[in-house]
DNA sequence: AAGGAGATCAACCGCCGTATT
DNA sequence: AAATACGGCGGTTGATCTCCT
């Protein structure tokens, strides 16, 4: 483990930024060839940089389905509320910002949105109001608050084994649907088809077949089964190793993929009836949830929410507006505290 | 106009997980 | 089982740009 860097075997490599020309000749390399193995790439594409370097090239910059310049208001929506759940998971983060990269996403994170939480009063790592720490410290950081954010904290941990579930079966689903595309070679100009999300293991059309399970071609069906499983079957393990109060796996992790299934579908393929079919089928699973995530959760929702409702966006059906989506039955209910100004 | 400070972002670095040998 | 190769990820850096004095 821990290899040595690819740069370092061959000395003379050049580093930096690229040139016009270097960009030409990658571009023009892949477009003929496709990536195909990196390491070799350099030397075939008669570029004297490391494999490594124009992977990064070609996923941050050159590819054609990247989308530059500023970020909407609705991306920054997005940002925020997956920052929330799956913290600086930057590329999953990127899988439900089409044509974004992860590392765009991270720096405007940096630079923008987390300068921006801090002078609204939220700490940007919890995306909590900095009030609540104040208090808690100012309380010595009692029992009850401690409990309290304890609970939060594994509410979270719950979110985020069943989001790591996930990626490992989209992981799993982008293998097969590689080896597929291997068996059966795509035409030329297929070369850059592939490559819909900048930087998730799963394509975005595969990120919104696997999610909203609508009309996928047959040829997926079995791979796409297979990773349903494995995230069925993870999130059970994961389930019956903590708590989830009494619940079956699997109706804990219908109660728990609401959450994230939820940024899944809304985000690719906007909001759909089978949402509310599992919204319906789940509540409840959660209620042993504490306050504090309501608050918590609350707090996300209505910052999002009053700027969305400043905005004349018709994205409501593409992000998470719905409290009950992201909170647990009895939670929603909460759901109407003042909207913080953003 | 000059230059200093802060902001931005492309690119690098080092580590990790997985596949292959 | 161990070693190695590879792709991918998140954190960080440094060059460049923009704004302010």
């Amino acid at each position: 483990m821990g290899r040595s860097p690819c740069c370092e075997k061959e000395a003379g490599l050049k580093k930096g930024p690229w040139t016009p020309e270097e960009d030409q000749k990658l571009l023009a390399y892949i477009e003929q060839h496709g990536h195909g193995c990196w390491r070799s790439l350099p030397t075939k594409a008669g570029l004297r940089r490391c494999g490594k370097s124009c992977r990064l090239r070609w996923t941050n910059y050159l590819r054609p389905d990247i989308k530059r310049g500023k970020f909407t208001l609705q991306e920054e929506q997005t940002i925020i509320q997956l920052h929330a759940l799956l913290g600086n998971r930057w590329s999953a983060i990127a899988t439900h910002l089409p044509k974004r990269t992860d590392n765009e996403i991270k720096n405007y994170w940096n630079t923008h949105l987390k300068k921006r939480l801090a002078r609204m009063g939220i700490d940007p790592v919890t995306h909590k109001p900095r009030v609540d720490a104040d208090a808690d410290v100012a309380a010595g950081g009692g029992a009850a608050g401690g409990g309290a954010r304890s609970r939060a904290a594994a509410h979270l941990s719950h979110t985020a084994q069943w989001e790591s579930a996930r990626l490992e079966a989209e992981a799993r689903l982008a293998r097969e649907a590689k080896l597929r595309a291997l068996a059966s070679p795509p035409p030329a100009t297929a070369a850059l088809s592939g490559v819909d999300s900048p930087t998730s293991t799963l394509s975005f059309s595969e990120s919104a077949l696997f999610g909203a399970g609508s009309a996928a071609p047959d040829i997926h069906g079995a791979a796409r089964a297979a990773a349903v499983q494995a995230v069925q079957s993870s999130y059970g393990e994961a389930c019956q190793e903590h708590h989830f109060g009494g619940a079956t796996a699997e109706t804990s992790f219908a109660g728990a993929g609401t959450l994230a299934g939820v940024l899944l579908d809304c985000s690719v393929t906007g909001a759909d009836q089978r949402f509310a079919e599992r919204t319906e089928a789940c509540s409840g699973e959660l209620q042993g949830e504490d306050d504090d995530d309501k608050g918590y959760w609350n707090s996300i929702l209505n910052m999002v929410n009053s700027s969305m409702s400043s905005s004349s966006s018709s994205l409501t059906s593409e992000v998470v507006t719905d409290t009950e989506m992201f909170l647990p039955a009895t939670a929603a209910a909460a759901a109407s505290a003042t909207p913080v100004e953003f």
